[in-house]
DNA sequence: CGGGAGAGTTAAACCGTTTACACAAGGGGA
DNA sequence: TCCCCTTGTGTAAACGGTTTAACTCTCCCG
């Protein structure tokens, strides 16, 4: 036996299906009909096995009721972790897409751990989710992509869509939904737009090799210098990961490092911005006085401190992945969006002065 | 039956343990046995039997397994909203502790909306969460609090915990575990600190009447008042609600009613801090120069405004949640805990003009 | 008065796993 | 040689629902 039958159990087992059954006097498939409601039943039944299911406080078991077939199922997402704004906006729009088509959301968090997101994946496998949105910002080595190309199609073979969520595809031949945005061409027009208002040395903070978001906004401000004649200059372009305390050591290494041979600043996302700001701060810089300073994301607390940045649509990112899964059976739907990104001007870029 | 064999079926069915057992030459208990480990095999049947796995590429079913009684369950969490940082800390110290503990975690957000929250409680039932954490802030109605103390009875009693977490305890016949922290005494410090540098008049911005934080928050800035013989003014607390937008269109509001008739804020969170300090810029008002500003969680973007704050673990908070409900089996855990809070000076809080 | 038709209900099979119990083979002590 | 114990595996009964196929009534029509 599973389980012992435990009639002198301490602790109560929960109400089942028969138990209402028997309350009101009916045989189990009747309950599970009226309770379903996709069959006909005489009103006087109904209204037995109503009452009773109210007077027993029953609720049927997801587990029983998911190995019998029924598909009310899941959706996934796995980010880095719940605390940064941008992970937790993809995620407030997987949320209320998923709360709109009637789907229970699980969140896992990887703290960027391929390994563990990869556990993660496995872990929905097992729970048969009807989606797994994966957000944003992996390393992409060789030996991952193998593995998660197995996984996904494996997913696909059970049933379950894999979307990639601000993350490049695969490859042609893994099934996978890809979401992005437009990294490289946000980039773009924020670099055009402080070469426009003069900066010719405009500090990289936050790259990156390996990781894709970084690399597709270097890439961005890359070639808008190319476009419009700038010099690029690699010294220019600064290491460190996402996070506001990098932005921080990023800057303040660069200060205590040497004159300033830099008129603007073009942060990887709104919290290297922030960052740095705060050691330009302490260094007695102004911003945008002294040194202009923009950022990516349009997150808190980029409207705190006013700064320009590339606006995101973040929460529709994670909503589009959701529709797109959910709609993924029927024909005319895309399995690649790129959603656009515009400018948010604030007051954090300004003239650059001619003798810096 | 329930479903048709589907030998033509169009997609394949995902691979079961009968499958391995065939595919191994063993019976199905044996597969289950090995893959448990709990039992000893033979070693040149545990290899046939880990090579049909791995050749199938086979995972449990997770629904069938909860079924059987095994137990690995999860933690489930709602909030209002991921997106607030608030939420976002707690949710993802509950995120730690239940990965910490092998648990998967399933995060719900109710928009505030009591019913939704009722209603995610009654589908964690049917999942049979091991524990439902419910973050904060919820209007005390009376006819939701007799429905919530039903639900907390019927999770009792099917082996489910409820932790309430920054809210207080249902009632004393109600079973949860309650972990809270300090709001008041928060409250009282900053409002002390604001009085030891002079300020008499503090306009206390997000009163909201009905909702457990806030009021624990405003009673503290009261409570400091009287302790300090300052007058207390009525007409000097403000409704609104705990978001950025509101503290903006609360000072707006009060910076066009008339003159200036305070010297000090004490906003009843960051956000509020933020909101209100826009404000105050558009105004021309220089914190801390003209006016002196205090908030209340030390979160995203309080370092960033330089905000003198009061901090509080909010992580903490989440994981001690988790592991309350863990060991609330063992006899000596608590059943409600007070975490502490603790002055984090910044530079917005300034000794006050006398002129003022 | 016999015989569909159709509404309402029930018994039983099945979903995929775990586990109590049965059982076979092999080894060692009496 | 016999018996018992250990070790490894198989059989079958749960777990709690859903669904199919069969069955029992009424009712209506020829």
């Amino acid at each position: 036996m599973a389980r012992r039958p435990t009639p002198d159990d301490g602790r109560a087992r929960p109400t089942t299906i028969r138990d209402v059954a028997r309350h009101a006097g009916v045989s189990v498939a009747t309950v599970s009909r009226i309770l379903s409601g996709t069959y006909p039943s005489a009103p006087v039944t109904r209204t037995k096995v109503m009452r009773a299911v109210r007077e027993l406080d029953y609720v049927a078991n997801a587990h029983a009721r998911g190995l019998a077939g029924v598909q009310p199922k899941s959706v996934a997402i796995v980010v880095n972790s719940v605390t940064s704004p941008h992970y937790a906006h993809v995620a407030q729009g997987v949320q209320e897409q998923a709360a709109r088509e009637g789907r229970l959301c699980v969140v896992g968090t990887s703290g960027g751990d391929p390994e563990r997101e990869l556990a993660i994946v496995q872990l929905m496998r097992e729970q048969h989710a009807e989606a797994v949105v994966l957000v944003g910002n992996i390393s992409a080595d060789d030996a991952y992509r193998e593995r998660m190309a197995g996984y996904a199609r494996a997913l696909t073979l059970a049933g379950c869509h894999l979307v990639l969520c601000g993350r490049p595809s695969l490859g042609p031949e893994v099934p996978a939904i890809v979401v992005e945005y437009d990294n490289t061409g946000g980039a773009h027009a924020m670099t055009s737009h402080l070469i426009a208002a003069g900066h010719r040395r405009v500090l990289f903070l936050g790259r990156r090799a390996g990781y894709t978001t970084p690399e597709s906004r270097i890439a961005g401000y890359r070639a808008a210098l190319a476009a419009h004649g700038v010099p690029h200059d690699p010294g220019l372009e600064v290491d460190g990961t996402m996070e506001r305390h990098e932005g921080y050591r990023m800057m303040r290494d660069r200060l205590d490092g040497g004159p300033r041979d830099f008129t603007a600043v073009f942060a990887c996302n709104d919290q290297i911005a922030a960052g740095a700001r705060q050691a330009l701060r302490e260094e007695g810089l102004r911003v945008p006085d002294d040194v202009s300073l923009a950022g990516f994301d349009d997150l808190p607390p980029a409207p705190d401190i006013d700064l320009t940045t590339v606006h995101v649509q973040h929460k529709e990112l994670g909503r589009t992945a959701v529709r797109l899964a959910m709609e993924s059976e029927v024909p005319g739907t895309p399995e690649h969006v790129l959603l656009g990104t515009r400018l948010v001007i604030r007051d954090s870029v300004r003239q650059a002065c001619p003798a810096a």
